[in-house]
DNA sequence: GAGATTTGACCAGT
DNA sequence: ACTGGTCAAATCTC
C-alpha cells in the first residue's frame, strides 16, 4: 500500500508479529488445564484462529513489502518462513502449516512436527481432502473414540497421507463438539486441487456455512483481501469454520469481527485499531505501538492483556 | 455390483 | 501385558 510509510507499516508488522508470537507461546497453556472443558477447547480453537488472522495480516504486509525486517522471534521460526513464502505461492496448491499445531505436538512430546500436525476442529471431516476410513478404536483414558482416515487416493496415486480425529468435547446441547485432528504425511496425490478449487471463502451473511474447513494448518487460503478489509469489513462468514461454529452457538451477531465482544476478553478492537492506524492511514501517532513485553504489559499499550489475564486467572495448576 | 464403512483381529512399540 | 495404529472380512449404501 502506497501510502503508508515504511517506518510505519514496520511497526504494524512488529506489533503484529509480536501478538503473534504471544499466543504461539500462551496457546498450549489452554490444554494444560486439569479440567479440559468444551469451553477452553473452543477457546483454544479460537485462539488458533487468532493465530491465523494474525499470520494472514502478517503475510498481507510482508507481501506488500518483502524487503521488510523479519518479526521479532526469539529463534528461526520455521512456520513463519512457510508462511511468507507460500505466501508467494498463494492460490497455487494448497500448504498445510501450522505453529499452533507444531506447539502442540512440541508439548506432546512429538518428535517429528514435521510430518504430523495438530489441530482442533469443530468440523473434522470436511478439509477440503477425500478420506477413507480405515479404523477405529476407543483409545484408553478418553470417552470418545478415535476414527483413522487415508487418503482415498492411496492405492491410485501412493498417497501416503492420514489423519485420525478424536474428539475431545462438547456435542452436547451446550457445547460444540471438538475435535483433534491428527495429520501424517502431505498429501502426494492431486486431491488437493480439489480443494483448491472449492468456493471462495467470503459469503453472503445469509448463505449456509458450506465452506470448507481451513484448519489452523491452512493459514493462507484465505482471499487476498487488505488490511482494512480484514479489520473493518470481514464477516464472520470469512473466518473458518470453527469461528463459524462457535459464533453460531454464541450470542454473536453478524457484525464486522473487530466490533463483536469476544467469548474471552481479548481487546480485538484495539488491536485492529492499532494494525488500522498504522497500516490504512499512515500509522496516526496516536495509536502508538506496544514494545512492551508481556510481563511489564499493561491494559493501555497492550493489545493482548486481557488475553494474558484470561490465561493466568483461568488456570488451576 | 462397486465403493465406503464397521469392527474385530493382528502387529509393533513400550 | 497394554496401547495405538493398521488390516481385512463382513456389512451397508447407493
Amino acid at each position: 500500500m502506497a501510502c503508508v510509510p515504511a517506518a510505519d507499516r514496520e511497526r504494524a508488522v512488529k506489533e503484529v508479529a509480536q501478538a503473534y508470537e504471544r499466543i504461539k507461546v500462551q496457546q498450549p497453556l489452554l490444554l494444560l488445564h486439569h479440567h479440559c472443558s468444551g469451553d477452553q477447547l473452543l477457546a483454544h480453537s479460537l485462539l488458533g484462529e487468532a493465530m491465523r488472522a494474525l499470520e494472514v495480516a502478517l503475510a498481507v504486509m510482508k507481501q506488500q513489502q518483502p524487503a521488510l525486517a523479519q518479526p521479532p522471534s526469539p529463534r528461526p521460526d520455521d512456520h513463519y518462513k512457510a508462511t511468507v513464502s507460500t505466501t508467494a505461492r498463494r492460490g497455487s496448491k494448497r500448504q498445510r502449516s501450522s505453529s499452533s499445531s507444531v506447539a502442540m505436538e512440541e508439548a506432546a512430546g512429538n518428535k517429528n512436527p514435521s510430518s504430523s500436525r495438530v489441530s482442533l476442529s469443530t468440523m473434522p471431516y470436511d478439509d477440503g481432502y477425500v478420506w477413507r476410513k480405515y479404523g477405529e478404536k476407543t483409545i484408553n483414558g478418553t470417552s470418545y473414540t478415535r476414527s483413522y482416515f487415508r487418503c482415498t487416493y492411496k492405492y491410485d496415486t501412493g498417497c501416503q497421507a492420514t489423519k485420525h480425529v478424536q474428539q475431545q468435547a462438547g456435542g452436547n446441547h451446550t457445547d460444540p463438539p471438538v475435535f483433534q485432528v491428527t495429520y501424517n504425511n502431505e498429501h502426494t496425490c492431486n486431491s488437493s486441487s480439489q480443494a483448491a478449487a472449492m468456493p471462495p471463502l467470503i459469503q453472503d451473511s445469509d448463505d449456509e456455512y458450506q465452506t470448507p474447513l481451513l484448519s489452523s494448518q491452512e493459514p493462507l487460503l484465505l482471499p487476498v483481501i487488505s488490511m482494512q478489509q480484514f479489520c473493518t469489513e470481514t464477516p464472520v462468514a470469512v473466518l473458518p469454520p470453527p469461528v463459524l461454529e462457535a459464533s453460531a452457538l454464541l450470542p454473536f451477531d453478524q457484525t464486522p469481527l473487530c466490533q463483536q465482544e469476544p467469548l474471552f476478553p481479548i481487546n480485538m478492537q484495539r488491536f485492529c485499531d492499532t494494525v488500522l492506524a498504522a497500516h490504512c492511514h499512515g500509522g496516526d501517532d496516536t495509536a502508538p505501538v506496544s514494545t512492551t513485553t508481556a510481563a511489564e504489559a499493561s491494559p493501555a499499550d497492550d493489545p493482548f492483556y486481557d488475553l494474558e489475564l484470561f490465561l493466568l486467572s483461568d488456570s488451576d495448576y
